[in-house]
RNA sequence: CGGGACGUAGCGCAGUCCGGUAGCGCACCUGAAUGGGGUUCAGGGGGUCGCGGGUUCGAAUCCCGCCGUCCCGACCA
């Protein structure tokens, strides 16, 4: 930061810029541990609203909350062998327990199938108790060699939901069900288009049967995997002895799911909406909708200022309106500082809206309203304002949605691709490339050594071509399957 | 774990090459004025120079070792 007034732009350098947007937002700041973050108030408002908002959708969708334990034995991890392979070198592991060295050692969970299906399995019986369709809010502990502030730190905060079902054909309807929920949630309340498919083997969880995940493409055209939704079949229930009797009478192995989002999806929001000023959060996850700075000079313009501010918080604020009509709503009234160092902060932290009220908007009896995306400042009626506000806001939502889908459809490339071409996409721009795949994991992996590229996923049928890719990028055999290929995070 | 950079006040840095007992900007505190896009002036507080050892009359500075952080690669939500 050459001016430290100023964000490095995301041009000149697009990590460095939003490393200083988490920082300075405060958003989150680095703990001792190397890894590790603190997410501070600014950041844990934007989770917060996401757990509000998901948690919601879950239980509407017949989903109960639980919390199982943070220490896992190290033998369930064992069990399943796809599993431990997958996550056994970022185990963080416990051997020392009230000053003593443990018989067997206990891995502080990495994810929690192994101990939640083993409960199951205490739980279940008959057809009769399932399905079981339970979700858990949890931190959880992967040791990963390179970490950034929300996108990969050792711990993290999720959801994981974990259900269990009498077919198979139950279990994959509830783990499209929650693809569809997450993707609501990613666009609707994130204003983050995504697409939706499968990923391929070599990306899939480590011990599901099929794993489905929303892409988001960030401002430096690489892609985020935002959630993920796994059909796990009878993998876990099978190694932890998850029966039921079912209607026929027969001991059947149940068929589980698991989903999750983390608090990736805040680095998500960051690289999706933020600009040179700083970050942009949607209203609809805004913990601070509207802020309001109150211009003034003298004592008496101050007294007469600050009380209209309050009087319009109070009133569109209140809790005791229905949420849905209760605005989130911010007074400014430091002292010391002017109106315009308060915009540029205001701006930084990325609340959506901002109501300037001075003695000539008293006068009038109006407020200038300035929206962060544009910057545009439209006069608003004081009078106005509980039905004008929400009506911006939703403007101002969709607005954003909009923007992030242009920028994304812009860096996405479709149709006949050559191998070169490809190459020097991947090397430049960037972005996402839909190309055909012959379905061998040996063009996936050559593609991934030459270009850093991978396939995000086999998009749903929505997002395909027409017509479909004819042949593979990579060895030009015929294509049996359209892939999104781009470098990720 | 490999490559690169760095570690000096809350933050960002200078000082290190060429050893002499620590400085700048921002932030912070007090007071006054200012206040419709990053206020100004005056005064003030704050640092075992990452840690340990060595060389030296004397080390932020030279030497050795360790620790940590960030960036770039191999693993991953």
């Amino acid at each position: 930061m050459a001016d430290d007034k100023k964000l490095t732009t995301r041009a000149a350098d697009f990590s460095a810029w939003y490393n200083e947007v988490v920082l300075r937002a405060e958003l989150a700041d680095y703990a001792p541990v190397r890894g590790c973050m603190v997410i501070r108030p600014n950041g844990y408002g934007i989770w917060e609203r996401m757990q509000r908002i998901l948690d919601d959708m879950f239980k509407a969708t017949g989903h109960v909350n639980a919390y199982f334990p943070l220490l896992i034995p190290q033998s369930y991890l064992a069990r399943e062998a796809q599993h431990v392979e997958g996550f056994a070198p970022e185990l963080a592991v416990v051997t020392h327990g009230g000053g003593k060295e443990l018989e067997e050692p206990v891995v502080i969970r990495p994810t929690s199938e192994t101990i939640i299906y083993s409960m199951y399995a205490k739980w279940v019986q008959s057809y009769r108790d399932l399905p079981i369709l339970i979700n858990q809010w949890a931190n959880v502990v992967r040791w990963e060699m390179r970490t950034r502030l929300f996108l990969r730190t050792l711990e993290f905060l999720w959801q994981e939901g974990h259900t269990a079902h009498a077919t198979h054909d139950e279990a994959e309807e509830e783990t499209r069900r929650i693809l569809g929920i997450y993707r609501t949630f990613m666009e609707q309340y994130m204003a983050m288009p995504v697409i939706t498919g499968l990923k391929s083997e070599s990306e899939k969880f480590a011990g599901a049967l099929r794993t489905y995940a929303c892409e988001a493409l960030m401002q430096d055209n690489k892609a985020l995997q935002a959630g993920t939704s796994h059909n796990l079949g009878q993998n876990f229930s099978r190694v932890f002895d998850l029966r039921f009797q079912s209607v026929e009478g027969r001991e059947e192995f149940a068929w589980n799911t698991s989903w999750g989002v983390s608090t990736r999806m805040v680095g998500g929001l960051v690289m999706t909406h933020g600009d040179d000023k700083g970050l942009q959060v949607p209203p609809r996850l805004a913990p601070i909708e509207v802020v309001i700075v109150p211009i003034f000079r003298s004592d008496d313009e101050r007294a007469a200022v600050l009380g209209a501010a309050h009087r319009l918080r109070d009133e569109l604020g209140s809790w005791e309106l229905p949420e849905n009509r209760r605005r989130r709503i911010h007074v400014d009234a430091r002292e010391g500082m002017k109106p315009g160092a308060k915009y540029y902060d205001w701006e930084l932290r990325g609340v959506p809206l901002r109501l300037e009220i001075g003695p000539r908007d008293l006068a009038a009896s109006q407020c200038v309203a300035v929206r962060r995306d544009t910057g545009a400042k439209v006069p608003l009626p004081m009078a106005d304002l509980a039905a004008a506000l929400p009506a911006l806001l939703e403007q101002m939502q969709r607005d954003l949605l909009d923007a992030a889908r242009a920028r994304r459809d812009a860096n996405t490339v479709r149709g006949p691709i050559t191998w070169d071409a490809f190459r020097a996409r991947m090397d430049g721009p960037g972005g996402f490339v839909y190309a055909g795949w012959c379905g061998a994991a040996a063009c996936e992996a050559a593609v991934k050594e030459e270009t850093k590229a991978t396939i995000r996923c086999l998009p749903d049928p929505e997002f395909q071509s027409t017509p479909a890719p004819a042949t593979c990028l990579k060895c030009g055999a015929s294509s049996r399957h359209e892939a999104v290929w781009a470098k990720a995070y």
